[in-house]
DNA sequence: CGCGGTATCTGAATAGTGTTCAGATTATGG
DNA sequence: CCATAATCTGAACACTATTCAGATACCGCG
């Protein structure tokens, strides 16, 4: 819906030079071949074939693989961001009950997203592209959100002074650790909803 | 050690005929190939190269690349489950401090081991096998000994019966998590000691 | 001791992969 | 309108997993 949009030709009749928007149409190409053959299966060529062009073409936007992998990660970590995000903004309201549901809807976003797309998820992960600084991606609005909800949590009772300066770090890590294990076979299902209980439990602790 | 070893030729000779282990031995250049490479950049041939044996060989001791990758798995977690299993044999005593320190090298093991082979650990969770059924590679054992632990954490008061019962889910999700996320860049390495300390704070909880 | 059968391994071939590069094609600014 | 820059092609190279017919070495049985 960009006032460039209607600029690009994109492919008119059978001409099959000058794509339009190879980059764009690329990433989007590569997350699909993602999703159902996993990471590990992405292929450049089989990309190509998809989009109608030579399989050197794609080297024109990306020097290799792994960059477009990039490419990949950082559009799925702003994915699952503005879903979290979403979210959020369905479940208004300061008193104690909304801030649980937005801290339990938050982990059961990400929890979802890694179970409805395991090989995204994987991709994310998995060690096909690395983080450059801890925080980075749109980790850091992540990462920014749970703090909020931990805050609501705090302000609200819910959670005792000396949890929330764990928060973040035992949620995050629980969430992350349930999902990969729900994933690759390790727990069933139903553990996460569990995980969830015994967080709430955990991060009230001694306060209130 | 055993009996059987000294009934093997080994490779006498110059002759490349019948390697005398050659099973053990593909298992063996995998994990140190996925070590240095990485899952995804396993090849047969290299393997084959390094053992000096022809790329077809391998086939008749697996089905296919993926079948020699679940073979390295479940190498790989009985491993793990091995030396956690020496780190707990290290720490006798049933005195709570005793028990405090058992579940911290549990987790101390679990971590570093992910921590020192980013490589191996990503093979074992980041979707390269999939485990059959909930609890099965030598994670039952793995699971067990944690369960024991917490069992001792709760007889001698450091922990609280209600949270006894989220124990083993919380804190295998969150040394699996953070173990990830500091593999991969999202936390920074010093953030594993100090999610002991807030799993140790949380499983206390209301109890004590 | 020798011979047949079997387990083991080879060699070649097929189909697929990422990557490079010279050159052909199209679009665009002067 | 033409030159230049952006874009894409086609062929080639060095890899990869996998299959299969056939060669090789071992082992037990007579």
């Amino acid at each position: 819906m960009s006032v460039t949009n209607e600029v690009r030709p994109l492919r008119v009749g059978r001409a099959n030079y000058h794509h339009g928007d190879l980059a764009a149409a690329l990433l989007e190409a590569a997350v699909e071949l993602v999703r159902v053959a996993g990471p590990d299966h992405l292929s450049l060529r089989a990309m190509a074939k998809q989009l109608e062009v030579s399989p050197s073409a794609v080297y024109h936007y990306f020097p290799d693989k792994d960059s477009l992998i990039d490419g990949v990660s950082d559009q799925l970590f702003e994915t699952l961001a503005r879903m979290q995000r979403e979210a959020l903004e369905k479940i208004p309201g300061r008193s104690a009950k909304a801030a649980k549901l937005r801290f339990r809807e938050l982990g059961r976003v990400y929890f979802q997203w890694a179970y409805n797309e395991p090989n995204l998820f994987r991709l994310m992960f998995g060690g096909f592209c690395r983080a450059k600084e801890p925080g980075s991606h749109s980790n850091k609005e992540a990462f920014l959100m749970l703090a909020k909800c931990l805050d609501d949590l705090l302000e609200t009772g819910v959670i005792s002074i000396q949890m929330r300066r764990y928060g973040e770090l035992i949620a995050w890590s629980a969430v992350q650790g349930v999902s990969t294990l729900i994933v690759e076979g390790h727990l069933p299902e139903v553990a996460f909803e569990e995980l969830l209980d015994g967080l709430e439990l955990a991060l009230k602790a001694t306060g209130k």
